[in-house]
DNA sequence: GTACAAAACTTGAATGATTCCAGTTTATGG
DNA sequence: CCATAAACTGGAATCATTCAAGTTTTGTAC
């Protein structure tokens, strides 16, 4: 566990620390969550950590592909550790919850504009809005 | 032209004012504008424009479906008056130039997730990331 | 094993888009 | 034309994120 990702660090060339690694941990038990909670996960191991290490761990991860920045409008930064695999997100409207979507028509599917405008695409986003089951049914008890 | 703002907003319900109208001509002229830039626009013919004004404004429009607000993951807020057709939008990683994109599938087709989660979808909202035109050539060239 | 240089981390201040608030002005229905 | 609710002004406050200077730690080379 721990040295795995010890393994995931070496393997991106980055020095192994405990901020690092439990910022590591922290994704791998919960997905989707904003860099303050990513604070207070990290301090419950290791309390001393300033909030400034853990905005520089998190940029280093997502600059090395080891995590990835979600950013639904409105909304502040979450991160998640599934990475590599184009997957998209439902996001609800009312509460923020973030559920993972897969790619519904084959692998990078939709990096096909029907106008590219000259523009190189690399990657196509897909967020999709709604309400989540807790806060529909929430809205019909009411 | 100025009329056909003043149509849209009482259509809306909405109060004729004069910031009202600047904004919408400023949106019309300038697809893809930040708040900031919507400022200058506004204040250009109205020079005593609050910033606040423009932020209740858009804010505004935007509740009434005059507006569509983008905000493409790292960037500010921006706007554009292009609204009910479900189009989306091409964002340069370089310079953060926006271009519209139609739905490629057809009508509101991305609203299929494989899996919703329980969710309930009412928006697809897809950015395709890459590098526009310009920046392109200008890397070829250094 | 020790020492050194680079990379990470700590602390604390700064930034910038956006929002909040209290008071004043303006648009609209009667 | 009047009254009232909606808009707007000016200015302060918020909050996620970044910047900056100095200290500690990691990995490596001797």
């Amino acid at each position: 566990m721990a040295s795995d990702f010890e393994a995931q660090l070496r393997a991106a060339s980055l020095r192994v620390t405990r901020p690092r690694l439990a910022v590591l941990a922290a994704l791998r038990d919960h997905p989707h969550v904003d860099t303050d909670t990513v604070i207070s996960l990290v301090r419950a191991d290791l309390p001393s950590v300033s909030h400034q290490a853990v905005y520089d761990v998190l940029r280093a991860l997502t600059d090395a592909g080891l995590v990835r920045r979600i950013e639904p409008a409105g909304a502040t930064a979450r991160y998640e550790s599934r990475v590599g695999d184009n997957h998209h997100h439902v996001v609800c409207r009312s509460c923020g919850a973030i559920a993972d979507v897969d790619c519904a028509v084959g692998h990078t599917p939709c990096l096909t504009a029907s106008d590219d405008h000259g523009f190189v695409i690399d990657e196509a986003e897909v967020v999709y809005w709604g309400t989540c089951p807790d806060c529909a049914s929430r809205r019909i008890a009411q």
